[in-house]
DNA sequence: GACAATGTTACAGT
DNA sequence: CACTGTAACATTGT
């Protein structure tokens, strides 16, 4: 899924909803794409122990990691989902439908969303629901870690801090921005091994609200603009959490509601629109950075010398 | 048909 | 070995 904002909110709606439920049954259509966390993952191990590893646990509880979902269950045995560009977890009540070989929602309502058909893995819980991952464009990874052995495992040693974690201090910024001193600014920020949770929306919205060039270089931001970066990083990051996460793409809910970020942007795929900072007469204009599309203001965030 | 799409990472090249 | 840029993953919407 997107990025922290999301990622969060979605955490948030697990604790609310299937926390305390009891792991059923599972079905995929991943193949061998589900694997446990023991080995390389390059030498997955298939679904089969996976299934056997987490039927008739229980779900103590969700956290978050960067953008990984993590879903703790009982007998030290945790799921790490991460949603990539598409994905979305739900709950509530599905059906197999059997003739299209598609899981649907079971009543009318958010969870029909055409957005919420692309179903791939579904844990069966003990209350009736369902806990459900869409994931169109099947990026997603799943993967079965052992709780215990969580910070060390494969997949999150590398990751950097996450912003919302007590030790991310504006030192620890600078430090973790300082790695990639001839990098643009926006490319790094959205590098998971130095940062955790931050993708392209709340780059671009970050960069505008601190009034940077997504393409200037790290080693050439002034300290007073870094912290400018910093208080601008979390303060987009927790008003995404607010406006419970972005539905400008295919992010739904726990309940197959969509977020209301997206009614918030001032950069983010505003291409041609007038800059709304304050007595700004700049104008938002895109431009493909790295490979991705940065969206910036043509006056108030000019590249300096 | 062309192009773009919220993320990450393997890989080739330097 | 370290760093960097690109392609790839699979599929849909515009």
């Amino acid at each position: 899924m997107p990025e922290l904002p999301e990622v969060q909110t979605t955490v948030n709606g697990i604790n609310q909803y299937a926390k305390g439920k009891t792991i059923e049954a599972v079905w995929t259509d991943y193949g061998g794409k589900i694997h446990v966390g023991k080995g390389n993952i390059k030498d997955p191990k298939y679904f089969k122990e996976f299934v056997q590893s987490i039927v008739g646990k229980k779900i103590t509880s969700a956290s978050r990691i960067g953008k990984n979902v993590l879903i703790h269950l009982s007998g030290n045995h945790t799921v790490l989902i991460h949603m990539k560009m598409t994905g979305h977890i739900m709950y509530g009540e599905y059906l197999f439908d059997a003739k299209n070989k598609q899981w649907l929602a079971k009543e009318d309502g958010p969870l029909r969303d055409p957005f919420n058909r692309f179903i791939h893995l579904v844990f069966s819980l003990s209350d009736g629901k369902h806990l459900v991952l869409s994931d169109m464009r099947k990026f997603a990874k799943v993967t079965l870690i052992e709780t215990n052995k969580l910070s060390s495992s494969l997949h999150l040693e590398k990751i950097g801090p996450d912003p919302f974690d007590e030790h991310f201090t504006f030192k620890l910024f600078t430090e973790r921005l300082n790695k990639k001193l001839n990098g643009n600014i926006k490319t790094v920020l959205m590098i998971p091994e130095i940062i955790a949770g931050v993708g392209n929306i709340y780059s671009d919205e970050a960069l505008w609200l601190a009034g940077i060039h997504p393409e200037q270089k790290v080693k050439t931001i002034p300290p007073e603009k870094m912290k400018l970066l910093y208080k601008a990083v979390i303060e987009v990051l927790k008003k995404g959490i607010d406006f419970g996460g972005d539905s400008m793409s295919d992010y739904r809910n726990i309940l197959g509601k969509r977020g209301e970020f997206q009614g918030q942007h001032n950069a983010y795929r505003k291409t041609g629109s007038p800059c709304k900072k304050k007595s700004c007469a700049g104008e938002i204009i895109r431009k493909v950075i790295n490979g991705r599309s940065a969206h910036f203001c043509s006056v108030h965030q000019q590249l300096k010398k």
